[in-house]
RNA sequence: GCGAGCGUAGUGUAGUGGUUAUCACCGGGCGUUGCCAACGCCUGAACCCGGGUUCGAGUCCCGGCGCUCGCACCA
């Protein structure tokens, strides 16, 4: 943290120049609600932009759009109803709220496993003492959801919802329609921009703790047995900061790490390199990026494997992008709750035959002598071995003991031939943060300088990202040079992708000077000179350097 | 959610119950100026919201909202 007002300043100078504002302000703000204003909003949509387009490189992903409004049942199966609740109990001697799971602890082995009924049992049974006031009168426990809860439809016909607290899970159960689309050849991707919601209890920190918050993710579905073919030489050179939970912090390649086991997978490692690249490009200080790796116990429910990217700024390190091997778990919870198949085929080598020689059931027997059993008797039956001879007694699943006669019984021997066979992919899923990436950026990209012995305040944001292209003045609005600066003005604004700013209030200083402040990488002057050659200057705003161009080169 | 502190123009601030709320930067207009926050004139803009105490509240009290910090919480 710096003790020395650069956050205030930094702070006020985001709200006064329109990139970053508290939202709904008129009406008394909202936390952790934030605009991004008239220069942030560019930014904004030009790093979502940025993001696609750096990991569409790798040529298998594919963009998608998925409603942030969630059926209940979505995100029951993935887990986010149960993992996101917190159950909380209100002491009514002193009205101190606790969560219940919490006051348990000591009386379950996993008191936060539990489910909303056998915790308000186990509550009563206990009755616990409040830590507050030491007396034994709880409420009942009410449900403190971190999802924002809605309704989907109106009045009695309306069914319960939630906003998306992450978009993934749209990219999961849109996994057939993936898979259909890349002609059933993994790996391949999807990925996302967009909103996701959580109702933080405590949002804090500005963009670093929202309710609503700008995320990307890309979800890639791999064969867990396919050969790996991962390649990290392209980062040989570059070795990272790695916390492992292994390890004492250090400084290697992702190679060496993958070599030693210190990530897991190496598509994890990949991934660690592409978003490394994709931080830097982006204007993070790659000196201060570090990944690291969850321990077990702060893993998600879904979790195998987790790297965090942390961008150290004027808050910490802060974790801004997390990489996680979720393994099959998301595709397995869709496929439980649902009863469809969420799988891949993977072909075998060589085709496998099976040769089945043992003992099946005599359905016409079986079925009036075990009735409703008949199921399990037909599993044991088929698990004798060849060499069983009858009657005999046999085990069934569920520990009742039958007699089993040569009548149930017949000879079952047939040879199956199998092709292949279908699988539940893993994914490997690398998170951004958007608002906290660019946050970052912001941070490292603001410069505090003195220039003829005044302050003076630039933002060295990459071009890629910048939210303005070019400024264009007129060294003064006369003699024509007025009209030629908006005119250049709207031809650049004109080419595709491109944004001008067009000013010309105020000394040519203090227009250079505004520009500077947020970030511009260039200025293009139109003055007397022109008027007679048609060229401009073209001021760098890093070195302040000025060269004379023609405006064509950069409208080609 | 608990506790403490805070909330005045776009930004940063002054203001300890009493005229028309201070100052700077800032924004806009005009003039001037031949390229780095120049100058002159003019001008714009605020007491977070609601209630109370008081003859009178930016100031004191209560509640709400927001911000900061600590605790708790946190994929």
């Amino acid at each position: 943290m710096t003790g020395d007002g650069r956050l205030e300043r930094l702070n006020g100078m985001l709200r006064r120049r329109g990139f970053l504002l508290p939202a709904f302000e008129i009406h008394g703000g909202a936390k952790g609600l934030y605009d991004f204003g008239p220069v942030g909003g560019r930014m904004r949509s030009r790093v979502n932009q940025r993001w696609l387009d750096h990991w569409l490189q790798l040529g298998n992903v594919v963009e998608l759009s998925c409603p942030t409004v969630t059926p209940y049942g979505v995100l029951e199966a993935s887990g986010h109803v149960g993992e996101f609740s917190d159950f909380m109990t209100e002491c009514t001697t002193c009205g101190e709220a606790s969560r219940a799971d919490t006051l348990l602890e000591g009386h379950h082995a996993n008191p936060d496993a539990l489910k909303r009924d056998e915790l308000q049992a186990l509550l009563t049974a206990v009755n616990p003492t409040c830590p507050s006031c030491n007396d034994r009168a709880w409420t009942t426990i009410t449900a403190q959801n971190l999802m924002f809860n809605t309704t989907i439809g109106a009045g009695d016909s309306g069914r319960a919802g939630f906003l998306r607290p992450e978009t993934a899970q749209g990219m999961f159960t849109s996994f057939n329609a993936l898979h259909r689309h890349f002609r059933e050849r993994l790996p391949f991707g999807a990925m996302q921009v967009g909103k996701g919601y959580r109702n933080e209890i405590a949002p804090r920190q500005g963009m670093i703790r929202l309710r609503e918050f700008n995320m990307a993710e890309l979800e890639y579905f791999i064969d867990p047995e396919a050969e790996l073919t991962d390649d990290l030489t392209p980062w040989d050179g570059r070795p990272m900061h790695l916390l492992s939970d292994m390890e004492e912090p250090a400084v290697m390649t992702l190679f060496e790490a993958c070599k030693k086991e210190l990530i897991r997978h190496p598509t994890v490692a990949r991934f660690m390199g592409i978003t490394h690249d994709f931080l830097v490009d982006v204007g993070i200080d790659p000196a201060r990026i570090r990944f690291r790796q969850h321990e077990q116990d702060e893993m998600a429910h879904y979790a195998m494997d987790c790297w965090d990217a942390e961008i150290q700024g004027s808050y910490g390190w802060v974790e801004c992008v997390g990489i996680a091997h979720r393994g099959c778990y998301d595709l397995e919870s869709h496929e439980k709750a649902t009863g469809k198949t969420l799988r891949a085929r993977r072909e075998f080598d060589e085709p496998r035959t099976t040769v089945i020689d043992g003992w099946t059931i005599n359905g016409s027997t079986v079925g009036p002598t075990f009735k409703g059993l008949a199921g399990q008797v037909k599993t044991a039956v088929e698990a004798l071995p060849k060499d069983t001879s009858f009657p005999c007694k046999i085990t069934l699943g569920n520990d009742e003991v039958v007699e089993i006669g040569q009548e149930h019984v017949k000879p079952n021997q047939q040879t199956i031939k199998e092709t292949g066979e279908w699988y539940i992919p893993h994914v490997i899923e690398p998170a951004f943060g958007i608002d906290r990436i660019i946050w970052h950026v912001i941070d490292h990209a603001y410069h505090e300088t003195e220039k003829n012995g005044e302050h003076y305040t630039l933002m060295r944001l990459a071009s890629c990202i910048a939210p303005v292209d070019y400024a264009v003045f007129p060294l003064f609005e006369k003699d024509g040079m007025g009209d030629l600066a908006w005119n250049l003005h709207q031809q650049l604004c004109g080419k595709p992708g491109i944004v001008s700013m067009y000013d010309a209030s105020g000394s040519i200083g203090r227009r250079y000077a505004r520009a500077d402040e947020i970030g511009t990488p260039q200025c293009l002057t139109v003055d007397h000179q022109t008027l007679e050659d048609g060229t401009v200057t073209v001021r760098n705003r890093d070195t302040g350097e000025q060269v004379r161009i023609h405006p064509d080169t950069l409208l080609a």
